[in-house]
RNA sequence: GGGCGAGUGGCGGAACGGCAGACGCGCUGGUUUUAAAAACCGGGUCACUUUAUGGGUUCGAUUCCCAUCUCGCCCA
C-alpha cells in the first residue's frame, strides 16, 4: 500500500475522540494557553476552504504549545442567531432552531474532518437557552451599572426585512443582506452606553499585542478630541448658540456661526425675512443622506438674518444655516474659521463671506492656512506659538476663567443600538407596565426562553414576531398579580459574541456564567485569530463587555485578547465575460461552463473567451471550494499543509488546487522516509544517525519552532521539505532523527504524524499518542556550519563567492576572494581603497 | 477626498541593510512502463546589471527615507 488518507485520517479522529486527547484541564503547575478562533455563523452552506485558514493556523499553533507542555484551551462554537436563519425561516416556514441546528451539525461535521484539536466537550451556542441565559444576565448587569437604557434614536430602518440594522450591515443606503432599501428612522430603542467606557476602550490599546492597523481603526472609530465648547450669544434675543470647537486658539478668525439644518435654535433665531429661505433649505437637507452631506463638494448654505456676538472680542457674526455641519457631532453648531478650515474656506468662498488670518505661516486668501504658526490678531495671545497644542490649552484655561467656554472632549463613537425588531436573537429580560419599564426579570426566572412561533413576519408597525405571541407577551407577575408586558426586542447579533470567550473557559456552569477561578486561570485569550471586518464591530463590543463585567467583579482582567491576528481571504478564480460587463450580473461564467486552453478561458457553449479575475469565494461567483471534495481527494493533512504553506497568514491568497496536490506529494514523499516496499514496512533502525543528518534536523527544529512561534506557518513547512529531502538522500533511518521528525511534521499534518508515531515508530497507542510527546530542541552546535560560502563585491557589486572558515580573518578573506577569477577581474588595475568584512556575511572590497 | 497596506521569475511566494528568487506549482529532459499515470533522477526558467518608476542615505538597498504610478482594504 502507500499513503492512504482517507483511511487513515478517520481512525485518528476517532483516537482522538475516544481517548479525549484535547480536552482542556485547568492545571495550575502548567502554563497555560488560549487559543481562541472567531467562532463562525453556521450557515446552510457550509464551510468553503477560506474559512479553516485561520483555524489551521491556530490549530498548528496549539499543537506546539502542547507538545512545549502548556495546558491549551482551544474551543469552538456557533455564533448562532441572525438574519440568514431567520428570512429562510419566512420565507420557507423552517424554524430557525431546526435550520440552525442542520447547519451547526453540518459544519461540525466538517471541521472535525480537518482534524482540529478542538476540545469539543466545550461547545457552545449563542442560541442555546443554557447560554443565553448569561446573555440575558450580563444585560441585567449593564442595566444595573446604568449601562442600558432606552431612547428614541434614529436608526437605520430597512421596511423590506421589518427590521432595525446596524451600521455595518447598511452599505450605500442598501441593506448587506438582500440589498434592500434603508432609510433613517427615528424608533424607541434600547441603547448600550458603549461612550462611558470611551477612554477605557482607548487606553487598553496600548497593552494589546493587536495589528497596527485594527488598532488605529479603533481609535478612530472612537474618535477622542479635545477642544472647547464656547457660547455666542444671539443679538437681540436671550439664545446663545454654543459651539463646539477643537481649535479654540483660532477664535479671534471666527468670522461667522453654521447651524445644522436640524438644529433646534434654527427656528429660533432666524429673522422673519430670511424665514421662507431658511425653512426651503431646511426642506432640502432632510432629503439628502448623510454620506452626501459629507461628501458633496458644492458648499450650500442660507443665511439665517441673525448675528451673534464673539465673546472673545465682542465682534458681530452672522449666522448661517448649511448642511456640511451635521446635528450628531459635537453640539450640531460651529464657529467657522476660514482661514484655518479648508471646509470653512471653501464655503466662505463660495458665498463671499470674510476671511481673517489668526495664524502665521501661510496665505489666507490662497486657502486655508491649518499648518502651525503664531497666533495674530487675537488679543491678549498674539505671538503665542500654536504647536504642541500649547495655545489650545491657554485659551481654554483663559475662557475658562471668564466663564466664555470650558474645555471638553467629544467622540465620534455613538452609543450602541442594542435591539432588533426580529425573532431570532436573545430576548431582552425586561417587563413593562403600559409600555415603560417595570423591571428586570429576577435570575431565578432565566433564561427567558424563545417561544415557538408559526410566523416570523415582523408586524405591520415593524414590532418584532414576538408581539404577536399572546401568551408569551403579556404576563402576570406572580410576586404582585400585576399584568405586565414582556419586551419583544430582541438582542442584536453581537450580543452573545461578545462574551463567548468567557463561557468556553467554564461552558458547564449553571450557577454562573463563568467561575472566577477559570477565567483567571485561561483568561485573557492568549491567541485570538479572526478576519479583520471585525476590527470595530465585535472586537469593541467584546471588550466593552470584559471592562463591565470587570466593573461587576466577574473577571479579573481589563482586556480580554491578549494577542490578535487577522487571517487574509482565500481568494478563488471567477471567470467573465467582457462583452456583458454592463449586465446585472457583470458578464459572470459560471466556473462549470469554462474551458482552458492554452492559459486562456472560454465559454464552453460560445466559445467566447473570458477574463480571470481573482476574487473572493463566494457562492455566488460560484468560485467556492469546499473542503469535503478537497479532502475526499487528498485528505485533511494535504488541505492543512497547504493552506499553512500557500502564503502569509494576514495575506490574501489565491486559491489553486495544483499547489494543493503538490503538498499531497510531499507528504506521500514523507511516508516513503518512514516506510518501504508494497507491504509498507518501517525503516527505522536504531542506528546512529549520521552528522549531515543530525545538522538537517537540527536546523529544520531551530526554524520550524520559531517560524510557528512567529505564525510564519509557510516557512516552517518549506523547512520541514528541506528535511524531507536530507532524510530520503540519507544513508540511514535512525530514530535519533526520525522521531524529532514526526513531531515537527505533527502540527501541520497530525493524522499521518500519528500514523507514523504508532506504526513506523512503534510507539504505544495506549501511551496517549503524539500530541503531547515534549517537542525537540535544537541543538545550536549543529546549526552552525564550519565554512560559510561569503559572497565577494567590488565596489557593491556582487562578482563572486567564497568558500571561509566562519573565524577567518579579513586578510585570508580578501587573499582567497583575489583567486577568484570573476573577482581578480573586476579587480584588475584598481587600487583597494577599503575593506568591509562581515565575517560569515560579506566581503566588499571598494577600489578605484 | 483622507488613512493604511502591497507591488520580486509564467504563478504562489523566500530573503537580521550583505551571494535576490529558499520552498512549492507550472514547464521541460531522462529512467521505469506495451502505453499512460504514478514514482524516481535531472534541467533551466535570459527576469540579468535586475525586486513598479524616479531620486536620496549607505562601502553595500527588495529591505531605510522622499516623490510618482498601479492595485487592494478601511474611513469619509
Amino acid at each position: 500500500m502507500a499513503y492512504n488518507p482517507n483511511e487513515l485520517e478517520p481512525r485518528w479522529q476517532a483516537y482522538w475522540a475516544r481517548n479525549n486527547t484535547f480536552e482542556a484541564r485547568e492545571d495550575p503547575s502548567m502554563p497555560k494557553f488560549y487559543a481562541l478562533d472567531m467562532f463562525p455563523y453556521p450557515s446552510g452552506t457550509g464551510l468553503h476552504v477560506g474559512h479553516p485558514a485561520g483555524y489551521t493556523a491556530s490549530d498548528v499553533v496549539c499543537r506546539l504549545k502542547r507538545a512545549q507542555g502548556y495546558a491549551v484551551l482551544h474551543p469552538m462554537g456557533w455564533d448562532a442567531f441572525g438574519l440568514p436563519a431567520e428570512q429562510k425561516a419566512i420565507a420557507e416556514g423552517i424554524a430557525p432552531q431546526v435550520s440552525t441546528a442542520q447547519a451547526m451539525d453540518n459544519f461540525r461535521r466538517q471541521l472535525q474532518r480537518l482534524g482540529f484539536s478542538y476540545d469539543w466537550s466545550r461547545e457552545v451556542s449563542t442560541a442555546d437557552p443554557g447560554f443565553y441565559r448569561w446573555t440575558q444576565a450580563i444585560f441585567s448587569l449593564l442595566h444595573r451599572q446604568g449601562h442600558a437604557y432606552e431612547d428614541e434614536a434614529l436608526v437605520n430602518w430597512c421596511p423590506e426585512l421589518g427590521t432595525v440594522l446596524a451600521n455595518d450591515e447598511v452599505i450605500d443606503g442598501r441593506s448587506v443582506r438582500g440589498g434592500f432599501p434603508v432609510e433613517r428612522r427615528p424608533m424607541r430603542q434600547w441603547m448600550l452606553r458603549i461612550t462611558a467606557f470611551a477612554d477605557r476602550l482607548l487606553e487598553g490599546l496600548g497593552s494589546v499585542d493587536w495589528p497596527e492597523s485594527t488598532k488605529r481603526m479603533q481609535r478612530e472609530w472612537i474618535g477622542r478630541s479635545e477642544g472647547a465648547e464656547v457660547t455666542f450669544p444671539v443679538e437681540g434675543t436671550t439664545e446663545a448658540i454654543t459651539v463646539f470647537t477643537t481649535r479654540p486658539d483660532t477664535l479671534w478668525g471666527a468670522t461667522y456661526l453654521v447651524l445644522a439644518p436640524e438644529h433646534p435654535l434654527v427656528e429660533r433665531v432666524t429673522s422673519p425675512d430670511r424665514r421662507g429661505a431658511v425653512e426651503a433649505y431646511r426642506a432640502r437637507s432632510a432629503a439628502r443622506s448623510e454620506v452626501e452631506r459629507k461628501t458633496s463638494r458644492e458648499k450650500t448654505g442660507v443665511d439665517t438674518g441673525a448675528c451673534a456676538m464673539n465673546p472673545v472680542n465682542g465682534e458681530r457674526v452672522p449666522v448661517w444655516v448649511a448642511d456640511y455641519v451635521l446635528a450628531g457631532y459635537g453640539t450640531g453648531a460651529i464657529m467657522a474659521v476660514p482661514g484655518h478650515d479648508e471646509r470653512d474656506w471653501a464655503f466662505a468662498r463660495a458665498l463671499g463671506l470674510p476671511i481673517r488670518e489668526v495664524i502665521t505661516g501661510g496665505d489666507v486668501s490662497l486657502g486655508a492656512h491649518t499648518g502651525e504658526g503664531q497666533m495674530v490678531n487675537s488679543g491678549p495671545f498674539d505671538g503665542t506659538p500654536t504647536g504642541d497644542r500649547e495655545a489650545v490649552r491657554k485659551v481654554v484655561a483663559w475662557l475658562e476663567a471668564r466663564s466664555l467656554g470650558r474645555g471638553v472632549v467629544t467622540y465620534g463613537l455613538r452609543d450602541w443600538v442594542f435591539a432588533r425588531q426580529r425573532y431570532w436573537g436573545e430576548p431582552i429580560p425586561v417587563l413593562k407596565k403600559d409600555g415603560t419599564f417595570a423591571r428586570l426579570l429576577r435570575d431565578d426566572e432565566l433564561p427567558l426562553e424563545l417561544p415557538a412561533v408559526s410566523d416570523y413576519k415582523p408586524s405591520r408597525e415593524g414590532l418584532s414576531p414576538l408581539s404577536k405571541v399572546p401568551g408569551w407577551a403579556r404576563v402576570t407577575d406572580p410576586s404582585t398579580g400585576e399584568t405586565l408586558e414582556r419586551e419583544v426586542m430582541t438582542m442584536p447579533g453581537s450580543a452573545g459574541s461578545s462574551w463567548y470567550f468567557l463561557r468556553f473557559c467554564d461552558p458547564h456552569n449553571t450557577r454562573e456564567l463563568c467561575a472566577r477561578e477559570k477565567s483567571d486561570y485561561w483568561m485573557p485569550v492568549d491567541l485570538y485569530v479572526g478576519g479583520d471586518e471585525h476590527a470595530v464591530g465585535h472586537l469593541l463590543y467584546a471588550r466593552m463587555w470584559q471592562k463591565a463585567l470587570k466593573d461587576g467583579g466577574l473577571v479579573r482582567d481589563e482586556e480580554p485578547f491578549k494577542k490578535l491576528r487577522h487571517q487574509g481571504m482565500i481568494l478563488g478564480e471567477a471567470f467573465y465575460d467582457p462583452t456583458k460587463r454592463h449586465t446585472p450580473d457583470k458578464g459572470l461564467v459560471h466556473r462549470a461552463r469554462v474551458d482552458e486552453r492554452d492559459g486562456r478561458y472560454f465559454e464552453r457553449e460560445t466559445g467566447q473567451e473570458l477574463e480571470r479575475r481573482v476574487e473572493k469565494m463566494s457562492k455566488s461567483k460560484g468560485n467556492t471550494v469546499s473542503p469535503d471534495e478537497v479532502i475526499d481527494r487528498y485528505g485533511a493533512d494535504a488541505l492543512r499543509v497547504y493552506l499553512c504553506f500557500l502564503g502569509p497568514l494576514e495575506a490574501d491568497k489565491p486559491w489553486q488546487t495544483q499547489g494543493l496536490e503538490g503538498q499531497h506529494t510531499w507528504l506521500k514523499r514523507v511516508w516513503r522516509v518512514f516506510f518501504e516496499g508494497e507491504e509498507d514496512l518501517p525503516r527505522v533502525t536504531d542506528e546512529a544517525a549520521a552528522e549531515a543528518e543530525l545538522r538537517a534536523l537540527h536546523k529544520a527544529i531551530k526554524k520550524v519552532t520559531r517560524d510557528l512561534e512567529a505564525l510564519a506557518l509557510n516557512t516552517a513547512v518549506s523547512a520541514l521539505h528541506v528535511l524531507t529531502r536530507e532524510c530520503l538522500s540519507a544513508e540511514t533511518r535512525s530514530r535519533a532523527v526520525l522521531e524529532p521528525f514526526a513531531q515537527l511534521l505533527q502540527p501541520f499534518a497530525p493524522h499521518l504524524a500519528e500514523h507514523l508515531w504508532a506504526h513506523a515508530l512503534g510507539h504505544d497507542a495506549r501511551d496517549g499518542g503524539i500530541s503531547y510527546a515534549p517537542w525537540p530542541a535544537w541543538d545550536e552546535r549543529y546549526c552552525v556550519e564550519a565554512t560559510v560560502t561569503v559572497g565577494v563585491q567590488v565596489n557593491g557589486r556582487t562578482c563572486g563567492a567564497v568558500e571561509l572558515p566562519l573565524d577567518a580573518d579579513e586578510g585570508t578573506a580578501v587573499t582567497r576572494a583575489r583567486d577568484v577569477a570573476s573577482v581578480a577581474r573586476h579587480l584588475e588595475g584598481k587600487t583597494l581603497l577599503r575593506v568591509i568584512y562581515k565575517s560569515g556575511r560579506i566581503l566588499n572590497l571598494v577600489v578605484k
